[in-house]
DNA sequence: GTCTATATTGTGATAGAC
DNA sequence: GTCTATCACAATATAGAC
């Protein structure tokens, strides 16, 4: 039955990510898992030994799943305006199907910051690489550009805020409904964009 | 000793403070807060009954210290780029001074949506009367704007970006060097507004 | 592989001495 | 007001039966 042993196993990470997400390390227990998975709470150990090290695991995978594009978009040859959006709109549209991991990684890594040397390890990711490229590519097209960090940090606070303030915004400027907050996430695939390319154009 | 009794039950309140805002509701223990307040656990429940009267208090106080100033600076008179500029320096300053307390907000926020509507009430914050001013400043500066809840939540997010995600930009950008993130922090008291001005100005 | 049973420690909370 | 002692329960984790 090496088939039923996979299949388990990887339901069990599949499960145990939903709950971690959620509620984050501290507020999760293994008997929590354990129920959502359906299993007993000793099979959580027997598969991965401690909390811990299944928290590790699904972590990792988490961060390598949503950090790393952060590269690929600016690495292409795309001109900057449409790095920009396919950036802004691939970033949007990754978090509106996983709305709770941008504060998920944020919580976390601000627990333990010291896990990020062998996260951007494990997920190959060189920023200094990344800034480089940036700056060439915006200098290229004529656009004011001081410091491509804060342009960095702008634009990836631009996509993420929304999301990790969620229930912040939602509540104080849509008098919390779901559906209208939702769309003013889509047209955020616009308005970001749009908002950047304005804030950096040569006046 | 009633002089005695109001200084234990603030230090309490102080010291609690810190470790909450420091480890979350879920990371912190009675025994922490006691520990680090240099008292008996018991004192604790002698004075505030519960974890969660005592998390309650400080998060309501931590919430209405910090949230509300978004509202003052735009019901004031200045023209609109000044109270962009009065808005970020104001904020960055102050997240400066308490860098935890962002990510820390939007955490326990994400936990428990629903005391928000207490917290607003309790907070005197009337959003939608903001965003009404903030839309009349705009129109009547000849600034383009097409929907003032895309430049509040884009202003805000500019302003606590940087510090939610510290420990990610801090390691990525700048090699974990705490001064040069400290400095580029402190940039972005200019570098902000600039930002929003130019995205927002009549091309 | 999956379960039951159990060990151990930590948790929030209360009672009662001083 | 502040402490010690203690409770009831939940936590992570392991041993061992099947």
């Amino acid at each position: 039955m090496t088939d039923k042993k996979i299949s388990t196993e990887e339901n069990i990470l599949e499960i145990a990510r939903e709950v971690f997400i959620q509620n984050g390390y501290d507020g999760t227990s293994m008997q929590m898992i354990a129920d959502a998975a359906g299993i007993n709470k000793s099979l959580l150990h027997y598969y991965y030994r401690s909390k811990e090290k299944l928290f590790g695991r699904i972590f990792s995978k988490v961060f390598g799943q949503f950090v790393p594009q952060l590269g690929v978009v600016f690495m292409s040859d795309m001109s900057i305006e449409e790095k920009i959006y396919a950036f802004t709109e691939q970033y949007i549209d990754v978090f509106i199907e996983n709305p709770l991991v941008p504060i998920f990684v944020m919580q976390e890594l601000s627990k333990n910051p010291q896990h990020l040397v062998g996260l951007i390890r494990e997920a190959g990711i060189n920023p200094e690489i990344m800034i480089e490229s940036i700056s060439k590519a915006l200098e290229k097209e004529d656009m004011q550009l001081k410091d491509p960090r804060h342009f960095l940090v702008n634009m990836i606070g631009l996509c993420v805020f929304p999301f990790a303030a969620r229930p912040l915004t939602q509540r104080m400027i849509f008098n919390n409904d779901e559906d209208a907050y939702h769309n003013f996430l889509l047209e955020r695939k616009k308005e970001v964009p749009e908002f950047i390319i304005n804030a950096i154009k040569k006046g």
